[in-house]
DNA sequence: TGAATATGGAGTCACTAACTCCATATTCAA
DNA sequence: TTGAATATGGAGTTAGTGACTCCATATTCA
């Protein structure tokens, strides 16, 4: 039961955006730099995160990623979303009839609840509170700037 | 982040166990037929469950396996200890110096979070707790009851 | 004595997370 | 206009491991 690399990775990088001073934006290299994620994999979890909407990249000389929308509006949860789809413990919670043991499956709850208790945290933590402590709040009101200097 | 069927498998054969008419207990064919688990991986995963406490093993013609505890003393947690050790959702989360990225990492907090709601969860939770409605109850003062017919 | 059970541990196999590579498209600067 | 710098798309590779198998051995009972 381990989160995977993907999801840290994006994570991660999600809070480097959130982090660029006037949040203008950073490119792949200094990303990977940074983040100590293999370039040409940021590059493929980058997409990811561009076509789910959270992220816009400029293409071309002097191109790169930013936020698309402010870091206190944007979930871990939506996050894990488009890295890795529905939270689900168990491969019987994918669909209703999976369970083929027993009518009623009693442990199917229990799974529910982890589901459930995971989801909470995840829905409840935005890139906002990723963002180191000197770092917190500044900024704030220069995002959505572009990114071309 | 799923659980994984070895956990899964324990967990049913252990309900299995506590359904046992006067507990009289049950041994590898049965439960690997009764619960659709390979009756050689099963007898890995009862291994481990022997060592680890939670089932007594009787070799010989007539043997089997009995809960040594009631069920209602046994948690999914110390079974999910026995198949796959602590929970964990990030490696970073194992010692303290394995995160080398920053020093004190914003996302700790929130994986200490889930591994909290996780843990707490597979506290609550006991064998009587996933024993089907019809049989919830009955039979408990013949627990501990000798295997041998 | 032998049939029926569990034990121990090495071995196999398939899947997939994690990562690479390359050909292409876009943009800007000179 | 060209070429350097960027992102995109997608196929390909690899190492690790979860999910099993297999067999030789030990124990118990009829």
């Amino acid at each position: 039961m381990q989160l995977s690399k993907g999801f840290d990775y994006a994570v991660r990088c999600m809070v480097h955006l959130a982090l660029q001073p006037g949040n203008g934006g950073a490119d792949l290299k200094s990303i990977s730099r940074a983040q100590a994620v293999p370039v040409s994999y940021l590059a493929k979890i980058m997409r990811t995160l561009v076509r789910g909407g959270l992220v816009t990249s400029t293409l071309g000389r002097g191109g790169g990623y930013v936020l698309r929308r402010d870091p206190s509006e944007i979930t871990l949860l939506q996050i894990y979303g488009l890295m890795e789809g529905e939270i689900n413990f168990m491969n019987c919670m994918q669909n209703e009839k999976s369970c083929s043991l027993v009518p009623l499956c009693p442990q199917r709850p229990v799974w529910g609840r982890l589901q459930k208790a995971v989801e909470g945290v995840f829905r409840e933590t935005t890139l906002q509170d990723l963002v180191p402590r000197p770092f917190a709040g500044i900024e704030k009101e220069r995002l959505h700037v572009p990114v071309r200097p």
